[in-house]
DNA sequence: CGCTTATGGATACTGATACTATCCATCACA
DNA sequence: TGTGATGGATAGTATCAGTATCCATAAGCG
């Protein structure tokens, strides 16, 4: 398959492929001659997956090239290639809130953390993203919302069961932590746009008459 | 307050307040002389609301500007200004899939959508979403989770209730329509940092020795 | 009163991101 | 043999989210 083909295949213009193979998000493909190259299926699945988490999921190139090579390092633990897979598809934010906020949200996440069980490492970008929330939440005078972290979580821990079974019956370890990426990415995209939907559906009902 | 002191209460750089103002996303302080204006608690409460969605939630300022302008146009209905409000916040995407993968999304989200009793208008952009995303999953070879996505669904109505819960106890209708926004999208940070660490802490349980 | 500093408003510049466009020396193939 | 595509390199563009600079005026201090 030549570049044009692949550019057919997959709907993404030849310029777009060319860009993705100089930032090394795709992989090089093989040289018959010197300016001739072919690629492969590898190629096509592989261009899928970045514009899926490029145009639906947003994620910016330089992440993606991050998710990319973590999947491709698959010569350490299972579980290492998944951590780090994890944190190169979390995103690290800015520090928002005041020191004293901070604080307070510390201490509630931290024994949220504790009541749930869950072990989490300290460095986790998650989990500073989840004590910026908090405190902005608190700040912005959502204290109640705040107040439903727990019921939060629980629904939360209800799904990602559920997707890590999935995830699991995959055969291959290739294929696990690729799930294990989209399933990650797109799924959020995925609760997102339900829970708009939801919302807009519960709230369209509540509100009708006011 | 002055310009200065409005800068040193929440963090936010004078220039970077000018351009906000600029741009229509914080109000004009009163002009007590040509050059001299003064700003209040108003602006403190919008100035961080708007660093929250532009810092945490990520949202584009363009967006944050449609946000607030159905913030602050409460001459219409509730229902309407909250439609309004939801449908600034949700962003449009960019159409992804082949035609046929999109066909086969939409069928299983509609059937998904009659299911649960939803009622949902379909220009919804966060409809259109979930069919992207859906058919994107099928093109990944993400079946499996596809299978997962009435679990989803419960899950998420779950959660969705009980925001609507507490921001309906908010005494005015702007304190609410305020509520729906911030809950929406911090929401939303929030509960993607919960999944994410749920998502570590039993993937590393899970995957100890592999 | 004079002097320094801050302010409002306008305009220009910057750095990052994600492409697009152009060139050119091959190369495939009709 | 010539027409169009290709690989590779380099340059250009659009958008976004601020920053920086200027300037005339105003405030606060000694």
């Amino acid at each position: 398959m030549r570049i044009g083909e692949l550019s057919r295949a997959t709907e993404v213009p030849v310029p777009t492929i060319k860009y993705y193979l100089r930032e090394g998000l795709l992989p090089q493909g093989e040289l018959s001659s010197p300016n001739q190259a072919s690629y492969g299926d590898r190629h096509v699945r592989r261009l899928r997956l970045i514009r899926a988490l490029v145009e639906l999921a947003q994620v910016p190139v330089a992440q993606v090239k991050e998710i990319l090579e973590s999947l491709d390092a698959d010569d350490v633990p299972l579980h290492e290639q998944i951590g780090r897979a994890h944190r190169a598809l979390t995103p690290t934010r800015k520090q928002t809130a005041s020191e004293e906020a901070r604080a307070a949200a510390t201490t509630q996440v931290t024994e949220l953390i504790t009541r749930r069980g869950w072990s989490v490492e300290p460095e986790a970008p998650a989990l500073a993203t989840l004590i910026e929330t908090v405190a902005a939440l608190r700040t912005l005078g959502q204290d109640d919302l705040v107040g439903f972290l727990d019921a939060y979580a629980d629904a939360v821990e209800r799904f990602t069961e559920l997707e890590i079974d999935a995830v699991t019956t995959n055969p291959t370890r290739d294929q696990l932590a690729e799930s294990v990426v989209i399933g990650t990415i797109l799924g959020e995209t995925l609760i997102s746009s339900l829970r708009l939907l939801a919302q807009e559906s519960i709230s369209a009902h509540r509100w009708k008459n006011r």
